[in-house]
DNA sequence: CTAACTAACATACAGGCTGTATGTATGCAA
DNA sequence: TTGCATACATACAGCCTGTATGTTAGTTAG
């Protein structure tokens, strides 16, 4: 029984535990929560030590802040494939809503990225993380469909940001057992309200 | 030099400690957050050791829970205190949002119940707490604004809980810098928007 | 090919924090 | 005034985070 050696090279190494802890953590962070859940059982469920953790990142917030942004970047993801529809510009901000609300509903993604998200690294930091992964969709459709010229810059940028609370808060409440027709209906009224029917 | 002994009645001690306790509590929840405050730190800012506090509170947790809801009760006195305008419901709901406003730029306010609450007690204790203070005074009000018959109890309730939403994200934003008026003129646009002009 | 260096971890340790258990003094009630 | 309960203070146990140090394996210079 010759034991296989795995001589694998570092730069594989250092990504596969990279990403054993990253999955491991966010297991622990959606079941638990981020204050609740320690560095020694991430560790454990991925089957390493401390050690490693520290090793490839430099706190438990960085950590944290790491598994966000991988989470962010599958939401982006998710929305940018579902954007093919060309109807209208109205329809557009409608299929981007539902597919926000889908990409949303895979379970713990509402509480690392809505709850402990802001909690920890504070709003200025979330708001840097989702821009970088196609913030800039939501105030680009909302313009596309708004009559042309009764906004002004700042108009539209806050009237995008409170549309864009709307549809998290959403996805709070569907997620915290709510029905989504009711959710999914109201933000329509919002839109059509905004674009003037 | 004869030293004035207090001869407090114990109700009275209870009363003052109790208030100390919460008062240093906030202080630090709005300087640091929750996670970031220890309990010496508290007790040592109100003059008292942590035996006080677990005597007071059952666990840091709870005396987070009992600051959040004295804050909460005083938002809800001053949204309540603005409420003698009798104008058009249109008109209620905007001055309703301007207090909201106000209120909430009470330096830590932002933190204490959007930030840290929400996270730390999890979304339905703080829409618990914040439906015992008068949450349905939004719902209400916008019953009264939009053209009767048109919508029904479920979605009328999810209307206004995504219009809360942008109320509260309006406050974060400006709690972070944001000016005041491009977010109260959006949120005057939601609800032309959702009134039907 | 090998010696030196470095990356990728594991182990050990120091400080701090939470919650509880225990001790003490003062108000209160019989 | 005697006994009990309330309002605290003090002491302790366990856990967690971050760092410092040790060890093994991969990488590179000569």
């Amino acid at each position: 029984m010759q034991q296989e050696k795995p001589r694998r090279s570092n730069r594989e190494r250092s990504d596969t535990t990279r990403a054993a802890i990253l999955d491991a953590a966010r297991d622990l962070f959606i079941a638990k929560g981020y204050a609740d859940t320690a560095t020694p059982d991430i560790v454990a469920a991925a089957g390493l030590t401390r050690g490693a953790l520290y090793h490839h990142f430099e706190d438990k917030k960085a950590l944290f802040r790491a598994v966000l942004e991988r989470e962010a970047g599958h939401v982006a993801a998710a929305i940018e494939l579902s954007d093919r529809g060309q109807g209208s510009p109205r329809d557009a901000l409608l299929t981007g809503a539902s597919a926000y609300f889908d990409a949303m509903s895979i379970p713990g993604r509402v509480r690392l990225l809505l709850l402990d998200g802001p909690a920890v690294l504070g709003v200025a930091e979330i708001a840097a993380i989702d821009a970088a992964h196609g913030g800039r969709t939501l105030r680009e459709g909302l313009a596309a469909a708004m009559p042309p010229g009764r906004l002004d810059g700042a108009g539209l940028t806050a009237t995008a940001v409170l549309l864009s609370a709307a549809f998290d808060r959403a996805v709070l409440e569907i997620d915290a057992g709510a029905a989504r027709d009711p959710y999914l209906g109201a933000i329509g009224r919002l839109i059509d309200g905004l674009t003037g029917r």
